[in-house]
DNA sequence: AAGTGGTCTAGACCACTAT
DNA sequence: TAGTGGTCTAGACCACTTT
């Protein structure tokens, strides 16, 4: 078993940062971060090799496995790439490996003061478009569903959505949240729904849209388009959402702006 | 030297599907992908309970970190959430969880037959708006560079940026490829960029936009603003796209559609 | 042959939760 | 007190690349 040994981390006279042992942020994060620190502040330049996970379990005094996980999560944060025989690289900036998240949506559905106001809620047949998407029969009977989202009694968002209609089971519209939509934003009350697939897409409002929603017709706005299925690989609700694109901006980053996220409380970097 | 005796991953009878180590796909990996399949399948519901490590440690005859490894593996997905101290549970669907990336991008710009077709390339001392972007002076002087993305000849991008002029240094845009814009595409010779930020957006096309593009006015179209900032952490380069909608759609999932990589066909392996 | 990334083992300690 | 997640150790083997 190790002894407690007074062995400093670092030399004296060495402004390297290391390890420190007695913080709250566990060593793995510490290492990710002083390589993203590095990283970011030229010392590794894109192209360049990173140390081996070898040299960094000695240098920093950490088990292999704990500089692996270190680099394994530059890999995993696209910062770096991974050559086997080879070493460790900085990856030079790529646009197209930004990512965006829906998380503008929440502040727009999720806050306060948004409510839901239905226009209509109905059963019809299934139209030959709305037969392909839900993989029902035509004319088999399904639900319509048109909603406003209204947030300080604004619109901000246009719902339009089909059901399956299915007398044998609950609607599922109960289990979704029938009133509020909620459910599907903060990840309570889906327990149905297996997976879904989501399409962002560009439009122009509609003379009935813009009505609708209390802006100019011809006006640019988001179409966001969804697809549902349940844990038998059924689909059970198609539709898509418009939203008016003053009402929201998706925003993504690229690259290395420094320490980031870890995976409990927030990460403290020194100089 | 380790023995090679014949021992049966899977008791006879159990038809249940068990880690096969000669297998290509390392053990970590078959096992995060035999949860998923389970809760694709909805042997474990959202809200359930999924094993805990030692359990599947046990019963799949792994050690410890492999089988943390693999429920690891689940929580970066995002299927998963972990309660330290009561257990691993299964998350609902969440809408807003959903992530895009801008490969779409890439199909448009790096593909075959793309051409880039410049407008203007000017120096101009800085307006408000830009100065304030880049952080230079006001009137100080800013490259202007007007240009379109073509891909078999035909417009699908226009591109409008203002860069940093610095006569100390040479011109950033010869390293980022003035001719092709590659560079950040394809992650080759971006090599002083560090980070950058964007924002997507929906507009409609302008006059000049809809001549440009061949299009028609007032159509609608993503705008991807950027901004790109050096290893100094200053602003190097910032602008925008203007792309038509009819060219790009951004597509995401969320959920368990079953196992990424499929081929876990394993049932009783030596038995 | 040496170095490197990728993976795995068989434990261990700690903090937290539930009983 | 027992169970669980979170982390760490000090090795090991393999496949691959470079010298």
């Amino acid at each position: 078993m190790a002894s407690k040994e007074p062995k400093p981390t670092v030399e004296p006279g060495s402004t390297r940062p290391g390890i420190d042992r007695e913080l709250y942020t566990p060593p793995f994060l510490q290492l990710a971060n002083i390589l993203r620190q590095q990283i970011a502040a030229g010392v590794f330049r894109p192209g360049d090799r990173i140390p081996s996970e070898t040299q960094l379990s000695e240098q920093y005094e950490v088990s292999p496995m704990t500089a692996r996980r270190a680099l394994t999560m530059l890999l995993d944060d696209g910062l770096v790439t991974a050559a086997r025989g080879r070493g460790t690289f900085v990856k030079p900036l790529e646009l197209t490996k930004a990512t965006f998240g829906l998380s503008a949506l929440e502040e727009l559905f999720g806050g306060e003061g948004t409510s839901v106001r239905f226009l209509s809620v109905k059963t019809m047949p299934a139209t030959a478009r709305i037969s392909g998407k839900l993989g029902v029969a035509l004319d088999d009977t399904v639900i319509s569903i048109r909603r406003l989202l209204l947030r300080n009694d604004s619109a901000v968002a246009y719902h339009r959505e089909y059901l399956v209609f299915d007398p044998r089971r609950p609607v599922v519209e109960a289990e979704m949240g029938i009133t509020s939509l909620q459910g599907l934003f903060d990840g309570k009350g889906t327990s149905v729904l297996k997976c879904g697939e989501l399409k962002v897409q560009t439009t122009v409002l509609t003379e009935e849209e813009a009505r609708l929603l209390d802006a100019g017709a011809g006006s640019a706005a988001f179409r966001i388009e969804h697809i549902f299925y349940d844990f038998q690989d059924e689909a059970v609700s198609w539709g898509w959402f418009i939203i008016p694109g003053q009402y929201l901006t998706f925003s993504a980053s690229v690259g290395s702006r420094g320490p980031s996220r870890g995976s409990h409380g927030g990460g403290g970097a020194s100089s």
